[in-house]
DNA sequence: TTCCTGACTTTAC
DNA sequence: AGTAAAGCCAGGA
């Protein structure tokens, strides 16, 4: 199990209509290096892992590396229920998604 | 193995 | 409110 399968399982957790960001991710695995999220999201981008539930802090997507297109990403979200603020944003007062905080294992089979 | 980089976040100016 | 710098730590060359 490397670092980003557990960012894997994690970002898998996050239901349909809900989003998380990449620091409440970093702490539920046990770490505050938000951007090895992200990376671990950018190496798996043509995988199954739902990354377009993975937003900023401050509820913009990634800017232009994301699986296909920022529009493409933005376009899953609202399918799923996620709206978007006036100014492009998650509104993440209302789909945020805590993971828990460093769960570690718990749910994650060996 | 060393050095550089990276889908980020937070604090400071 | 917007821009700049620091912090974090493993993967890739």
């Amino acid at each position: 199990m490397t670092f980003f399968q557990r960012v894997w399982q994690s970002t898998a957790k996050i239901p349909q209509g809900r989003v998380t960001t990449y620091g409440d991710i970093a702490r539920s695995i046990g770490t505050r290096d938000a951007r090895r999220v992200g990376h671990a999201l950018h190496a798996n981008r043509n995988n199954q892992v739902p990354c377009h539930r993975v937003v900023f802090g401050d509820g913009s997507l990634a800017p232009g590396y994301a699986f296909g297109g920022p529009r493409v990403q933005k376009n899953k979200l609202l399918s799923e229920g996620v709206s978007f603020k006036s100014d492009g944003k998650v509104d993440l007062s209302q789909f945020f998604f805590h993971l828990g905080d460093f769960e570690q294992s718990k749910d994650i089979p060996d």
